[in-house]
RNA sequence: GUCCCAUUCGUCUAGUGGUCCAGGACACCGCCCUUUCACGGCGGUAACAGGGGUUCGAACCCCCUAUGGGACGCCA
């Protein structure tokens, strides 16, 4: 048996809670029925990994002890994908499909697509686009071709009838297939989409069982159509709850820290995290709260898992940590889980240079220096009372910050002096007014050491979190905002 | 809008036809312990979404409704 989880790196490389809760499942699926567990991380169209945002990604893992195999053939997170940057494998097996007639050459344009989207929609059809909708006149089609027009690969899908998908948690699934549309499985520029990787690279790898995201339930039957296209046997399907915010939407960034090295940055403890990750959607056969990945992996029953989506629940995730910090930490573990954490020579040496010179007796150190040792500061509103920025600009400043950084790849100095130039530039405010508030936000005082240097140090999670709640105890951006800030952020 | 998935205390969950006027945990409240604050101990408030079936009997099986979520991209 062979298991796998698919990553999708982020601009700043850092993993996604949702995708370590994943990788715990699979992790004791794969154990619990002595098989393997792989890891496949892939770019997006937006997001290619580099090798340092993928080390962060394996690193976080790592961190959770989440371990994974290499695998002889499979390569652990370098997977058939990976090795073949250009898409040959995809193009290949895109070209057993369009020989066997199982999938065509599309010459519409985006905007024939969004045209014929439109249409459908105002006529209250159902959305999927079939490859009956998507042909054109045979003469037209010829004249594209013939001058060398873009085109896609399109899987032919059946029009009528259903397809039952079955899944390990839940009764047979059963779709129309009207509601399933002609994917496309190559896009114009010979890349291969989600789906068609997904299918080739999970039969390469020789993956068993495949343990994802409730989000996936829907492409499942195209994914079944191109296994029997190909004449593969398909792997056994498990859909996972989806993680919630508080607000029971999928878990967003947006409504909550979402990263595992945020948790790692606040001081969570790895066990603690990977326990409470096992506590959503899943329980032990005696109803323990507190067990230890192993017990976890030895005591795994699938079945076990419950669908409803569970509400990530920071409260109870920090009680946890409490009880891991009380009961399993001695003196020495504790000291050992600081020096892990903080208080070691690497990062302490970071902030000397910034303290240094800024204090008179060494008393003055920690008042100064706090913040480098903790979490969200304790500021309000008032905390912001000597910025002379009206409420909206400022929220739009700190708002249009964070954004920026979420697509920081590189965090050094240089790196984060540009984006805040630029938004110096769009606010014209001057760099010492621009910086006022970010100093506070991220410093918790209006005297501190250099924030921009802070910002370099505290790492991009922090930063970003710390950013967020200033956000927030200034009464938080509300939809109506955010649509305006966004619209004049994709401006810049 | 269409399709799919789900629905037990505010939250995480136990429960797979009788042992459930529903058990545990977080949070909240109260009391005890304690020179303070925590920790810890004890106790309390609080849930089977609603309506129909099936059955001697339903949180559990079936149907309908409601609510929530997800998917409808040359993203994954």
């Amino acid at each position: 048996m062979t298991v796998r989880t698919r990553i999708a790196p982020s601009p700043t490389g850092d993993p996604h809670v949702g995708t370590a809760y994943i990788a715990l499942f699979n992790l004791c699926f794969a154990r619990q029925h002595g098989g393997q567990f792989v890891l496949r991380i892939e770019d997006t169209d937006r997001v290619r990994s580099t090798p340092e945002s993928e080390q962060m990604i394996l690193d976080s893992l790592r961190w959770l002890g989440l371990d994974w195999d290499e695998g002889p053939d499979v390569g652990g997170p370098h997977g058939p994908y990976r090795q073949s940057e250009r898409g040959e494998i995809y193009a290949e097996h895109a070209q057993r499909l369009l020989d066997a007639g199982h999938a065509f050459k599309c010459y519409r344009t985006s905007e024939e697509l969004d045209e014929l989207r439109e249409t459908r929609k105002a006529a209250g059809l159902q959305m999927a686009l079939k490859p009956a909708d998507l042909a054109l006149p045979d003469d037209e089609r010829a004249r594209r071709e013939r001058e060398g027009w873009p085109y896609v690969v399109r899987m032919q899908v059946p029009s009528e009838g259903s397809c039952v998908v079955r899944d390990m948690l839940r009764d047979d699934i059963e779709v129309d297939w009207a509601q399933v549309d002609a994917q496309i499985l190559l896009k114009s520029d010979g890349m291969p989409t989600y789906h068609l990787a997904n299918v080739v690279d999970d039969h390469l790898m020789g993956i068993t069982h495949v343990l994802r995201g409730e989000e996936w339930i829907n492409s499942a039957p195209k994914h079944q159509l191109l296994y029997e296209y190909f004449g593969w046997q398909m792997p056994t399907l498990c859909h996972m709850p989806l993680l919630r915010n508080p607000d029971k939407s999928k878990l967003s960034k947006r409504k909550n820290p979402t990263s595992i090295n945020y948790y790692r940055r606040m001081g969570f403890l790895p066990q603690a995290v990977t326990n409470y990750l096992g506590r959503m959607g899943w329980s032990m056969p005696d109803d323990r709260e507190k067990f230890s990945l192993d017990e976890m992996m030895a005591s795994f029953d699938i079945q076990r898992v419950s669908l409803g989506g569970p509400v990530f629940d920071l409260d109870k995730l920090t009680w946890l940590n409490g009880v891991y910090i009380r009961e399993d930490l001695d003196d020495a573990a504790f000291l050992e889980a600081l020096r892990e954490w903080a208080f070691n020579e690497a990062y302490v040496n970071q902030i000397l240079p910034q303290v240094r010179p800024r204090v008179d007796t060494l008393s003055q150190v920690a008042p100064l220096a706090g913040h480098f040792f903790s979490g969200l500061p304790a500021i309000d509103e008032a905390s912001f009372a000597d910025i002379k920025l009206e409420r909206e600009t400022l929220l739009k400043l700190l708002q249009f910050l964070v954004w920026r950084l979420e697509g920081v790849s590189r965090w050094d100095k240089e790196s984060l002096l540009n984006e805040v130039k630029m938004l110096g530039e769009h606010f014209e405010l001057k760099m010492k007014a621009l910086l006022a508030p970010v100093f506070i936000a991220v410093t918790g005082s209006a005297t501190s050491t250099s924030v921009m240097d802070a910002m370099v140090i505290l790492g991009s999670d922090m930063t970003r979190a710390r950013l967020r709640h200033a956000i927030d105890v200034l009464g938080g951006v509300s939809k109506k905002q955010a649509k305006r800030f966004e619209k004049t952020f994709r401006e810049l």
